[in-house]
DNA sequence: ACTATCACG
DNA sequence: ACGTACGTGATAGTC
């Protein structure tokens, strides 16, 4: 009656130890630990789904001892004991599972291998087709032809399975399932406290029950079995043997009750399960029980496709009475293939062969200036790309966002991402499924889901009705998810960041980007010939020295050469062999001048790959780099800049700063560069409250000399270089959150005389200190830390079990407000120096951040202005209780201009 | 895809 | 006793 039925079984344990530590910690409000849990149902959802069976149980160990193993006091083995954190766990997935009505197959005096197997034969004897899951190997004796194991492994990218029928074992091993056990009799396996025939390994195991099959074939024929050491033990220890493969067998008879009937999948998501979901806050799992509950049918029936142009106005005026979501879909060249549109209770996807020219004018005149909730992360990969880019709509958005930024800029316009990354950074990226998921607990299709691998352009050709549902989906749930997200900013007084800076700098870095930076190719290459010819120098001296040739650029390599066919010491080991870090080689230079060599080639070919090379990729036609910057990125408030990023353009040393000559501004125009003189401390000084730091700002003191003449008990005038040198990196390790291994470790000094710096220096500026403190304590009570201006960041970390998260954590929460007060304060400053040249009817244009850097392109008629500008928009930002001052310079050219 | 290295603030 | 400075992105080598 079960014929050709499938039945699923999983390992309870097993899987629960497999994702407690295959997945981050997680805990609910209440602190509750459940990444075991949550990543159990992940798997369990992930082979239901693969594997789609009628009928479905898990079995789970009791934790007494069982018979087989009763000799011990742990039932497995040696095997340390659970941590807390899992074994809360396991009564948690159980009552998880019962409450979903999946059967919990547990009884005093079996291990769930006997249940498994137990289960599994009696089911195969039925006809069916069985897989058990489970992440121990040890399962695999119990594979036939009908009966599969599958090993899920949790690797970084997601989950893979690995299926084995018996002869998938057989083919990769050379012995059957059954014959598995003798193996494990021979060879033994500490983890499950299988003693095993003494002086056989794996390999020797393997190959005599491949050649004897059986453990009593190896010991009818000992005499002629080899190696000698072989021959002798399994005599001597066949009592030992035959127990281990007492041991290692797992029973087909466990004393188990179970009805398949009880098994089938129909009802697990009850109310119950929800409930218990929603404690423990499994927000990724929740978004199932809505997929049953709602269903997508009647969504989904509210989704259509225009393809007939005629049909456009019309459709429009129909839906635009209110807020609308917007999606724009681009294939993998960029090229615009639809747009969406949603009203929420009607989505519609326009094909590119139906929008007109005109399409978001006709928007335009028929909203009136309505609200628009976009998911940006669909649009702004061709921001850069804009200038020669043809593609009708993608154009026409952004310069519908750039022509009406002020109505944008107020309520008409809402960036979805935006929004969602205020209210927590850390997220690595915006996509539709994870907000949908978030804040709406929906499961929405990805285009993986939908098309696998295949290209996009291939998908809207073969498959429009799929590939425009997708892009309905983010229209749809942008608007939804607008309305969320809105919420929790609003709780989170996070509405002013938002609306009056985000939102507003998102137009500023669009204006950025399409501005670019002159770059001149020619000369960009012949620096890179000058590089060139210096590291055919270097190679040459470095092959000579060492008598071999082999590849500097690789660390492994070069490890060998150094610390083994040259015998150096000193080499400090990592994960994969020695260090060749900078810091390392630079202690062992004094006596080898090959190392000299070395990270002289290393500063070249870096200078050559990154920046000569890598730059003139990045020309465009217009002659210019227009780089991205990424607003959603870092977890602290920051810009980021990519392809290229221009925000790491050499400067500290000659060498690489003269790269910066090829960076100029167009014919009659100069760069002013502006940068904040040490915005961080100034940021700490107010924060803090400081009385010293803030006198010594106020009276613009040099901040470092100052520092070393309060920390090494120095008049001010009689302070020494390095005394400077040294306060000057306390006051960094202060703002990175200081430890003083970290600080011994820059200054090259011990980790005690670096704690004494830093005691020394808290004495000096007695409120830093408690302010320090306070940061750590306020985000351990909160769990996360803010700006000057209300920026969150999370820090899971500082309720870590684990020591070192945990100190990371701390550092966060020091460096955290002072890094993203920083960015708050720049960012306003970009934002009023942008608009300022703009009402002043300017054309001179803002057109690179580098954190705490302004530059500008600006026409030579317009430089007083521009200087006056610079000076009162970066320093009035924000009115800090220290002065905030710039150094600022104009320049032909880059370089010039630092 | 991951690691090591190094460029910037 | 633990083993570290904070925040990024690009490249080359290795698996």
């Amino acid at each position: 009656m079960y014929e050709n039925q499938k039945l699923l079984l999983m390992d309870g344990h097993s899987i629960l130890n497999r994702a407690f530590y295959g997945i981050p910690d997680l805990t609910n409000a209440a602190g509750v630990h459940t990444n075991a849990v949550y990543g159990f149902i992940n798997i369990m959802f992930k082979l239901i789904e693969t594997e789609k069976p009628d009928y479905f149980m898990v079995a789970f160990d009791v934790s007494e001892p069982t018979f087989r193993h009763k000799q011990f006091s742990d039932y497995k083995g040696t095997r340390k004991p659970m941590q807390p954190e899992l074994k809360q766990q396991v009564p948690m997935i159980q009552e998880l599972l019962e409450a979903m009505k999946v059967p919990v197959l547990k009884k005093g005096g079996w291990e769930a291998d006997d249940i498994l197997g137990t289960v599994a034969f009696a089911a195969e004897k039925e006809g069916m087709m069985v897989t058990i899951v489970s992440g121990d190997r040890d399962l695999l004796q119990l594979c036939t032809d009908h009966i599969k194991i599958a090993l899920p492994r949790t690797k970084k990218t997601g989950t893979e399975v690995e299926h084995y029928f018996a002869k998938d074992f057989t083919e990769k091993t050379g012995v059957t399932p059954k014959e598995f056990i003798d193996v494990k009799a021979l060879m033994g396996d500490s983890s499950d406290n299988i003693p095993g025939v003494p002086g056989i390994g794996e390999k020797t195991a393997f190959a005599l029950i491949q050649k004897y099959h059986s453990i009593d074939g190896v010991y009818e024929d000992a005499p002629n079995v080899k190696p000698p050491r072989a021959s002798k033990n399994i005599v001597e220890f066949w009592e030992q043997a035959k127990e281990s493969k007492w041991l290692a067998t797992i029973s087909l008879e466990a004393d188990i009750e179970y009805k398949f009937e009880d098994a089938t999948l129909e009802d697990m998501f009850t109310k119950e399960a929800y409930l218990l979901c929603k404690e423990w806050e499994l927000k990724n799992i929740l978004g199932r029980f809505e997929h049953q509950e709602v269903g997508h049918e009647d969504l989904e029936a509210s989704f259509s496709i225009v393809e007939d142009g005629s049909k456009v106005e019309s459709t429009l005026k129909e839906m635009l009475v209110s807020k609308v979501g917007f999606a724009v879909a681009f294939d993998e060249k960029g090229n615009t293939l639809g747009v969406s549109l949603s009203n929420q209770r009607k989505s519609v996807f326009f094909t590119k062969e139906s929008l007109s020219l005109c399409f978001l004018d006709v928007i335009l005149s028929n909203v009136n200036h309505s609200n628009f909730t976009l998911i940006m992360e669909d649009i702004k990969s061709t921001f850069t790309k804009l200038h020669y880019d043809d593609a009708l709509v993608a154009k026409s958005l952004l310069e519908f966002l750039n022509r009406h930024r002020e109505v944008c800029g107020e309520k008409g316009f809402y960036d979805v991402c935006l929004g969602a990354y205020l209210a927590n950074p850390l997220i690595s990226s915006y996509t539709t499924e994870l907000l949908a998921k978030d804040y709406l607990s929906l499961m929405v299709p990805t285009f993986g889901d939908k098309f696998g691998k295949e290209k996009i352009s291939l998908a809207y050709e073969s498959s429009l009705k799929d590939y425009g549902l997708l892009i309905n989906y983010d229209a749809y749930v942008s608007t939804m998810v607008e309305e969320k997200i809105n919420e929790e900013l609003t709780n989170k007084e996070m509405k002013k960041l938002y609306d009056e800076l985000e939102l507003p700098l998102l137009f500023v870095l669009y204006d950025m980007e399409r501005e670019g930076i002159i770059c001149n190719q020619k000369e960009l290459e012949a620096y890179g010939k000058e590089l060139q010819n210096g590291i055919d120098r270097l190679e040459a001296s470095i092959y000579e020295t060492c008598k071999e040739e082999f590849n500097i650029n690789s660390p492994k390599q070069l490890g060998v050469i150094l610390f083994e066919k040259m015998g150096i010491q000193g080499g400090k080991k990592t994960k994969t062999g020695y260090s060749t870090a900078a810091d390392v080689l630079e202690k062992l230079a004094p006596e080898y001048p090959v190392i000299k060599d070395i990270l002289e080639y290393r500063t070249l070919s870096k200078l050559k790959s990154t920046y000569a090379d890598g730059l003139e990729k990045c020309i465009e036609k217009d002659g210019r780099i227009h780089t991205t910057f990424q607003q959603m990125v870092t977890a602290t408030g920051r810009l980021s800049s990519t392809e290229p990023n221009l925000q790491n353009i050499p400067m500290r040393l000659e060498l690489g700063k003269m790269i910066r000559k090829v960076f100029y501004p167009k014919a009659g125009f100069v760069f002013v560069d502006a940068d904040y003189s040490q915005i961080e401390l100034r940021v700490l000084a107010h924060m803090s409250k400081d009385d010293n730091l803030i006198q010594a700002y106020k009276e613009n003191r040099d901040i470092h000399r100052a520092t070393a003449s309060l920390v090494f008990h120095t008049p001010f005038e009689e302070v020494t270089e390095l005394q400077r040198r040294n306060a000057k990196a306390v006051n960094f390790g202060i703002v990175y959150g200081i430890s003083s291994f970290g600080l011994g470790q820059d200054l090259n000094i011990s980790r005690k005389e670096a704690q004494k710096y830093i005691d020394d220096y808290y004495e000096a500026y007695p409120k830093l200190k408690e302010f320090l403190d306070k940061l750590v304590a306020d985000a351990k009570e909160l769990g996360y830390c803010l700006t000057i201006e209300n920026r969150r960041r999370p820090v899971p970390e500082l309720s870590s079990g684990n020591f070192m998260q945990r100190s990371f954590g701390e550092r966060i929460a020091m460096n955290s407000p002072i890094q993203g007060s920083a960015a708050d304060i720049i960012k306003i400053a970009m934002l009023r120096v942008h608009n300022r040249l703009e009402e002043e009817h300017l054309e001179s244009k803002l057109i690179l951040q580098v954190h705490d850097e302004l530059l500008i392109e600006a026409k030579e008629s317009e430089i007083e202005k521009v200087h006056q500008i610079l000076e009162e928009e970066m320093k009035g930002a924000l009115s800090l209780k220290v002065p905030l001052e710039i150094d600022m310079h104009d320049g032909k050219n880059w370089y010039d201009a630092k």
